[in-house]
DNA sequence: TGTACATCAGTGAACGCGCGTTCACTGATGTAC
DNA sequence: TGTACATCAGTGAACGCGCGTTCACTGATGTAC
């Protein structure tokens, strides 16, 4: 070939076109993306984006995969900087996950929120991504239950039969190696944090709660201790 | 004046409108609402609709506040259909939380989702429309404290001095006949359910935990176990 | 050392589309006199 | 009983705008010979 390509000039201009579009999301909303509002913010013409990403709905691919990747990023880096054992390690990740999420609003709503009008994720490229940030979660209750950090105690003791049983297939079919206990507590604790976060990112929570790092800590608290161990 | 509106029309035809309103946001998303759109739905003229609403932002605005009214709707229904005392009525209220949001997908992304790019809600019109709902809960869980269905106990006997500050404001400044305890839990409560809503809705707890309907039931009898009583 | 040329990044015009909102209007209708 | 007219619902053309995507192109650049 006679002119190759400059990989690295290549992907750092490709770069610069997604934080370009994070920065319009941020301004105008998820479904305010647009391929011409990035150009014009780049001073480069529309069609010059199309070197980079063959359609919008591309660039959304990336945007989202991005996204995840950098959630699942944050919550390993969570985990990794805690010293302390596998409950502690878990209360650092729920807390990261909140953090992430308020420091990076938009990003959340872009992978959690409404779906942007007219756009279909392609499932084999955004599942796996989602997969790694939960595989932290359920990790580190895997082995809290392993340590004995957790003990099986009212309410948590238990889950229904139908629960229990999708929960199983899930473990089987996809060969997971944790228990369903594990996965089932990972899922009440993501589902509890979830909502809280989500309440106080379209700020439904601080005009009655006042700041929602204390709510969300004193929450994730009282969820640990009734898994079966104080918070470290 | 010599040809008086025909309030009953004008009321049909403006209802027809939000109704049309609320198909396109179930086919095309919140910010997929457009005014040229209704009116190729309704076969009419675009500026037809200039007769029933100023702009296209406060067509949105209705739309939100019925959607909160609908809402605020089903928990009174469902309060008042439960025969059994107020956990028993707390229950009913936050499975039809549930019940409401799976039923009104849109409407719920509508007030609980991202906000709408451009558009702003008036909060003058907007807040007394939550506050109906929120009312709703808070009322039942202060009327299970007081007859003792809800106790102290760990961990839910105490909050955040800091939570407890901001609550107590709140009442003070509105004059809310609630303890600052009562209006805690329902924020707990709250944001527990609001969390597998909104993990259902998008589709990210059906893959691991199977009929959400049955986690959420699970997770709402834990909860209300933790208050202090066992469901009814 | 010189040159042909494949490939690169990016341009500029154009396509067909949908959008919210304005304006001047049309025809129907019910009331006041 | 008849008529003028204010108000109604709705029309149709037009405004200026932004959108994603196509197409043929320009000029630079690095390699192969």
């Amino acid at each position: 070939m006679a002119r190759p390509r400059n990989d690295a000039l290549h992907e750092a201009t490709r770069a610069r076109i997604l934080e370009t579009a994070r920065k319009q999301m941020t301004l105008y909303g998820t479904a305010g993306l647009g391929l011409r509002a990035i150009a014009r913010e780049l001073d480069q013409t529309p069609t010059a984006l199309y070197r980079y990403f063959p359609s919008l709905d591309d660039l959304i691919t990336a945007l989202i995969v991005d996204a995840f990747s950098a959630l699942a990023d944050a919550l390993e880096a969570a985990r990794d900087a805690e010293a302390g054992g596998p409950m502690e390690k878990l209360r650092a990740v729920l807390l990261a996950y909140r953090a992430w999420a308020v420091a990076n609003p938009t990003d959340f709503q872009l992978i959690y929120g409404n779906p942007i009008p007219g756009y279909d994720a392609p499932r084999e490229v955004t599942v796996p991504a989602v997969v790694r940030g939960f595989v932290v979660l359920v990790g580190l209750v895997e082995a809290a239950v392993q340590s004995g950090a957790i003990v099986p105690r009212p309410p948590y003791d238990a889950m229904p039969a139908e629960t229990l049983a999708a929960i199983d297939a899930l473990i089987a079919g996809e060969g997971y190696p944790v228990s369903a206990q594990a996965m089932y507590l990972a899922m009440v604790a993501w589902s509890a944090g979830h909502g809280i976060v989500l309440l106080e990112l379209f700020h439904h929570l601080q005009p009655v709660i006042g700041d929602p790092a204390v709510f969300y800590a004193a929450q994730l608290d009282a969820l640990l201790r009734s898994f079966g161990a104080a918070p470290g």
